[in-house]
RNA sequence: UGGGGCGUAGCCAAGUGGUAAGGCAGCGGAUUUUGAUUCCGCCAUGCGGAGGUUCGAACCCUCCCGCCCCAGCCA
């Protein structure tokens, strides 16, 4: 009971309860919502927010979402882009089915309901430059000053507005304009531009047009068309409501939606903003869309996150009103919750420090049984090579250990997952004073890393691989993108975190990592959770850290770095 | 100084007149062949501030303070 009322409670919001309030007062008997990209970059987390949020009121309430490319800039639009948001949206977990738009499918539509205006005495051709309306639409505090072309004849309007469709003009030399009220405080009633001029070639009307419609005289006509019930957008079109709600009001469109508005996504230590990140590719300080250190959709398919998860997070998130900056770490735990479950487990030694066992005989090598998965045993098992020559983490040895470190030093004892229990014996130096290997004894009665019939127990479990069966492979680490948690968008480029990657080209892999599936996430035992990057070769595995494992001991021993990765 | 919004813990976020949900982070402790996972416990006498209404206020009223958005022929 307390259960139910807490589910409810987790997965409810104002937006939520806006919708069961219209379903439940029959102002709406069927839910329609949209998502509404404009394909000018790739989508990313805060896209995902607004993904989520759309496509799942709809799937909750038993609706239906629609996909509508909002393409009405052709100037910065591509094709390209196009099928990138396709691409991610499915990836996410989402489908639009037959409703799939494009706001460029309305043109003729809009264009129409343009000339409606016009003839009505709502709108008007006006040929004053930018820098005139500039000058006239006032400021914040001061209202503005009517164009001297407000008042021209209806038919002249119509006229003109005709030949700007008939390619008469040079871009920038008119705009339709809607008549609402220049002294309104708020601007974007100060007769809002409807139709610019603009000669380019269109993604998907080509040159059929050389008059396209701005977002506010396209967004509301276009819900209506498609029956859209809640539009949900951002806070910064809060007040566009007045406008959006204006068009609806004097136009005679086929359904009445309402638009919401609700906080966009800000998260810690990284950019939300298409700008900046198509600056960050643009300017080669990413390897491209797909980098793994970026937000995007494709850029967290490539590092490894799985969409579940990043659906898990947009949950936990929540939707309201206030403007907020939610901490990278929680969207690390969802990852973390998501690949725990699902990721197998496989040893490898990113910085390695050989260690020799003095006892075991040379040449021998046994196969080591490995569960795949400690909490799920029907992962079943897989067999783990093992020798007299292993590689251990450098990290997992101190000479002169403090205190609280449990890990192998000279003299102590410590298991060998899956193994043996070793004792340090000897340190090897190179002439530099440089520690270059272990000299260990290995007791035959821990096989499998069984505690020994006289029930010693150690402080710590190591992860190894065998040298000899080492597979060599690169893996390349992650940190935030950026050093500050909250970047200036204006200014980013002094803000990039200069350690944002760090490629470790030499990193043992145990052999069965060679001959996994690349689309199955993986988990290093103690290293964190990775995934085979498409830069990978035969032979020669490419590695991303999704990301690290909790870690307490970093935690502690103060080597946590600013991401939350372990140095190792 | 015009218009539109928003202020609940370090970070998200419920709550809408009956005495502060939940999550992340953090801190203890148990279990552990991953310093992981899992599991237990702790973590706002307080809801931006000050008044007021009321038996009772985070919720209602008044004033004040702070933050965000808007002056593209971008979305």
């Amino acid at each position: 009971m307390a259960d139910e009322t807490a589910d409810r409670a987790a997965g409810r919001d104002f937006i939520r309860d806006i919708v069961q309030a219209d379903l439940d007062a029959g102002r709406q008997s069927a839910i329609v919502t949209r998502f509404p990209p404009e394909p000018n970059g790739f989508l990313h987390m805060g896209h995902a927010k607004s993904i989520c949020l759309n496509f799942g009121v709809a799937e909750e309430f038993g609706g239906r979402c629609h996909l509508r490319m909002d393409d009405t800039n052709p100037t910065k639009e591509e094709q390209a882009y196009i099928d990138a948001i396709k691409r991610d949206v499915e990836w996410l977990g989402f489908t639009w089915g037959a409703h799939y738009y494009h706001a460029s499918d309305y043109f003729e539509q809009l264009y129409d309901w343009a000339v409606h205006l016009i003839k009505a005495g709502k709108a008007y051709v006006d040929d004053q430059s930018q820098a005139e309306m500039r000058h006239s639409r006032g400021t914040l505090t001061e209202p503005g000053t009517n164009s001297p072309f407000r008042e021209r004849p209806i038919a002249e309007s119509l006229d003109l507005f005709q030949r700007m469709r008939a390619r008469e003009f040079p871009n920038g030399t008119r705009v339709l304009r809607a008549k609402i009220d220049m002294a309104s405080g708020n601007i974007n009633l100060r007769d809002p531009v409807l139709y610019r001029i603009l000669h380019a070639e269109h993604p998907r009307t080509g040159t059929a047009w050389c008059i396209y419609p701005s977002y506010d005289y396209a967004h509301g006509q276009s819900d209506a068309i498609e029956g859209v019930t809640h539009s949900l957008c951002t806070l910064e079109f809060e007040d566009h409501r007045p406008l959006y709600d204006w068009f609806l009001e004097n136009l005679p469109v086929p359904s009445r939606p309402r638009q919401y508005e609700f906080a966009r996504l800000n998260v810690t230590h990284t950019v939300l903003s298409k700008r900046v990140l198509t600056e960050l590719v643009r300017g080669g300080h990413v390897v491209g869309w797909d980098d793994p250190r970026m937000p995007t959709l494709a850029g967290m398919r490539r590092r490894g996150v799985p969409p579940e998860a990043i659906r898990d997070f947009v949950k936990r998130v929540g939707v309201a009103k206030a403007n907020s900056i939610v901490d990278y770490g929680m969207f690390e735990f969802s990852v973390r919750e998501i690949l725990n479950k699902s990721a197998q487990r496989r040893m490898a030694v990113l910085k390695p420090l050989k260690l020799v066992i003095e006892n075991y005989p040379e040449g021998k090598v046994e196969e080591m049984v490995a569960a795949n998965h400690p909490e799920d045993p029907a992962a079943g098992s897989r067999m783990v090579p093992f020798s007299r020559e292993i590689y251990i983490e450098r990290d997992d040895f101190m000479e002169h250990p403090p205190k609280k470190f449990f890990r192998l030093s000279p003299g102590k004892e410590v298991r060998l997952r899956y193994a043996y229990f070793v004792t340090c014996k000897e340190v090897v130096k190179d002439a530099r004073g440089e520690i270059v290997e272990l000299r260990c004894t290995y007791d035959p009665e821990t096989r499998g890393g069984n505690t020994p019939p006289d029930g010693r127990k150690v402080q710590a479990t190591l992860h190894w691989v065998s040298a000899a069966q080492a597979v060599e492979g690169e893996v390349r680490l992650y940190e935030h993108l950026f050093t500050r948690p909250d970047p200036d968008a204006t200014n980013f480029a002094d803000e990039i975190n200069p350690n944002s990657l760090e490629v470790v080209a030499n990193a043992k892999l145990e052999p069965a990592i060679a001959a996994d599936n690349g689309n199955s996430p993986v988990q290093f035992e103690r290293l964190g959770y990775f995934h085979l990057d498409q830069d990978s070769k035969p032979g020669k595995p490419v590695l991303n850290r999704t990301v690290g494992l909790r870690d307490t001991w970093a935690k502690v021993s103060g080597t946590k770095t600013p991401a939350g990765g372990t140095k190792r």
